[in-house]
This record gives C-alpha cells, sequence and structure tokens, in this order.
DNA sequence: TAGATTGTTAATCGATTAACAATC
DNA sequence: TAGATTGTTAATCGATTAACAATC
C-alpha cells in the first residue's frame, strides 16, 4: 500500500469506486469486469484497469474482478477499515449535520467531541456528544487520541484554531471553512469549498443557457 | 463568454482566484501582477495568466492586474452577477446550513423555498423560508422561476426527486445526495459528495503515516 | 526611454485511452 | 481447449510550465 507515485487524479476517483462497489454488493453482484463496471460509471474500462493496478491485480484474467474482495481492498486503500477519531469544531447546522453523518456513516469515523464558542449551544448533547467550549480543545485531542477535526468555523476564526490544532498534534483537518490554510507538511487538509461548489454550478448552469441561446441564434438563421 | 472550450480544470481553479480576489480587495489592494498572486495563490503565474486568457485579456503589460476590475469579470464569468433563485430539498441540519450560508453569501443566490417529508419540520421558518411538503413541488418551481435546487436528502429517496425537478424544468441540481443522478444532458449536476471527500481524507493521512513510518525505518538501517 | 509584466506560442509533462499478449 | 478479460505497454491526448516577443 505505498502511499508515494499514486497521482492525485486516481486518488479522486477510489471512493467512487468504492461507492459503486458497495452499490453492487447490495444488489448481491458477485463478480464485475472492467467492462461492465465501465458502463455503470461512464468511464472507460482502461482507466478502471489501469487505477486499480497502482495498487496491485485484483482481478482474474477471463473471470473478472470478485466484488466483495475488491470492494474490502479499496476500503483497506482508503484506510477505512481502521478506526479515526474526529472531532467537530463549529457545532452549527453544518457541524451537526457532520456529526449524524459520519457516525451513520460509521465506517471507522467516530465522533469524540464537539466544540463551539457559542455558549448558547455549549452543554447541549449531538448524538451522544455533548458540546464543549474551545477552551481546552489540545488537553481533549491528546486525551482522546484525536486525529482528525472538521473545522465548520467561519473564515475569521479558522486560522487560529487550526494553529491550534496543530500544535495539539492533530494529523488532518477537513476544512469547510471558506478560506486555505497554512499548515505543515506532514498535516493533511481537505477543503470543501461549499461556495467554490456553488459558484461552479452557477457557472455551468449560465454556460449551458449561453450554449442553447447559440444554437436558437443559428438555427433562425 | 463563450461557455464551450474551456476545460474542467479552469472552471474548477475560477472560483479560488474570485476569493483570492475578494480577499485583496478587502485588503485595500488596487492592482496585482501574476507574480505576486501566484506566490499568494501558491500556483505558477503561467497558470494564472493561462487561465484567465481563456475569457480575455484582463491585464495590462507592465502594470498587472486592476483587483476590482478582475474580482468583477471573474464574478460576471461565473454568473454571480445574474440572479439565481434556489430551493432546498431536505430541510435536516445540511438543508439549513445551505439556507443560512446561500442567503448569507447573497452573491445571486436567493432561497425561494425549502421542502421536507417530515412533518415536524414542515411549518418551520427557517432564515425568513417557510418548510413546506414536498406535495406542490411542481407548482412551486414553476411559479417562483427556481432554476437550482439543492438536494439533501437521503440517497433512497433522490432518483425519484430528480426526476420530478427535471420534469418541473429545473436547470441544476446541486446534490449532496451519495448517488449519481441520473438527467438529461441540459440539466446541470454539481456533486458535494462528503463521504468521498472523508475517503480522501483517510487515504492520505494514512498514506502519510505511512510515509513517516518508512522514513523511521530507513533512518534505522 | 527603461523596466515590468502581460498575452501567447512552444516545450514538457502527466494522464487517459487503445491495443494486445498473458493467462485464467 | 476456446472465450473472456485482465495486466501492462505503447500511443494519444490534454494540461501545465517555460520562454519570450509585444507593449504598457
Amino acid at each position: 500500500m505505498e502511499g508515494k507515485g499514486i497521482s492525485r487524479a486516481v486518488i479522486e476517483r477510489l471512493p467512487r469506486y468504492y461507492r459503486y462497489l458497495g452499490e453492487l454488493l447490495e444488489e448481491g453482484v458477485e463478480r464485475i469486469s472492467s467492462g461492465e463496471l465501465s458502463r455503470r460509471m461512464r468511464v472507460t474500462a482502461s482507466q478502471i484497469r489501469q487505477d486499480l493496478n497502482n495498487f496491485g491485480g485484483f482481478g482474474q484474467q477471463g473471470y473478472g474482478y470478485n466484488v466483495k474482495y475488491l470492494y474490502d481492498e479499496i476500503g483497506k486503500i482508503l484506510g477505512i477499515d481502521r478506526q479515526h477519531n474526529l472531532i467537530i469544531i463549529g457545532s452549527g447546522n453544518l457541524g451537526q449535520a457532520i456529526a449524524n453523518y459520519a457516525n451513520f456513516e460509521r465506517r471507522g469515523f467516530i465522533v469524540k467531541g464537539m466544540f463551539d464558542v457559542n455558549p448558547k449551544l455549549i452543554g447541549k448533547v449531538v448524538r451522544g456528544v455533548e458540546i464543549m467550549g474551545v477552551e481546552n480543545l489540545e488537553d481533549f485531542i491528546v486525551e482522546n487520541d484525536v486525529q482528525i477535526a472538521a473545522l465548520t468555523i467561519p473564515k475569521t476564526k479558522a486560522p487560529e484554531i487550526a494553529d491550534r490544532l496543530v500544535a495539539a498534534g492533530i494529523k488532518a483537518i477537513w476544512n469547510f471553512a471558506h478560506i486555505d490554510l497554512d499548515v505543515p507538511d506532514d498535516v493533511v487538509v481537505e477543503n470543501v469549498h461549499l461556495s467554490e461548489s456553488l459558484m461552479r454550478l452557477s457557472y455551468r448552469v449560465c454556460s449551458m443557457q449561453d450554449q442553447k441561446a447559440g444554437e436558437i441564434k443559428r438555427t433562425q438563421k
């Protein structure tokens, strides 16, 4: 499971493979060929085989891939078989949504604690987890072996909290704040910039409209 | 503003440029060169100039780019200057987070309505918007000129609702359900698969650990 | 004018697709 | 064995970076 040398593009696609294999598993499908998976996922069979072979040969000539086996192997590659302790900083709607969701999905992600600065939220219990103030953040991280922090706080507060997280030895930040965080090389930051996603959507809607308008114009000529 | 021929990679980067220009604007910076922006954003100056020149020449030799002008132009390209009416289907924590956020950001996105199937939520008012049942979804879309629907419902219900949205003439779906939607070519789907984001995070944390373990091993030899 | 910096062409790099021998 | 399908190499395609003439 050598982590290096795997391109960003491949890693981006892995979770999607995992999801489709999970669906196949639920449907009771035992084996699948790259060709059939390619039709379902709307990617080329070549790409599927290339991607998987970054991590080893999981298939068998003339047979294809065993769904359960491949599913488990990708799970291992993604590290979903290991336990990840996480905390959520910012316990508003987004923080609570993530708490529900991370526990729900269960695959190795455990919400150990939730934090907020709002006194109205502190003390409230979400999915069995009590919301705490951020004063003892560092102690909590160390005592509970927390690896991942989800950051769902305003961008103005994010850099300061990120620094505290890093100092406390956090391994990764799941960043929902609308700002790029500056952290050491050995701390992973995974950004979810919803505003940027919405802007891309906007762009695509507009360019679709322009395209249609163009077509009409051409037809009328 | 020709929508076609622009590569996906460029579109992905546009909102980030917009965000950095917004920050510069707040800092009171009037002009910026691709070189200086490159240092801030940690991308190559070449890439910045190439990206921008997909849409026209916004700069001036020997001077650089006027921050306010470039900010506005990218806003236009992204379609943020136009008004987008949106609805949110699924009014749980995630739906409410989006409602707060979309109104908050204001840049042309207006939450016209919120929907849910849960009777406990129906009738509740979030940021001045009342949560409705999904019975009259289609009428609401037509009457309110709704272009975008955010889908924050379980994956089991998503395909059915997506079909209804498409039939009602929606232009785009902001999809938070953990499933790929099957819609006609002229309907835009922008996916936010949080589970996949979390898996990528997990992968990167694990491969970082493996990398470190490898380094220690090598040092000890 | 001289210096700075763009816009744009050319070179490089990496990712995707095609092809096919290996093999179950 | 014959057919199917992988694993893998080679070919193509596209995106990024470098270079530099144009020009403010």
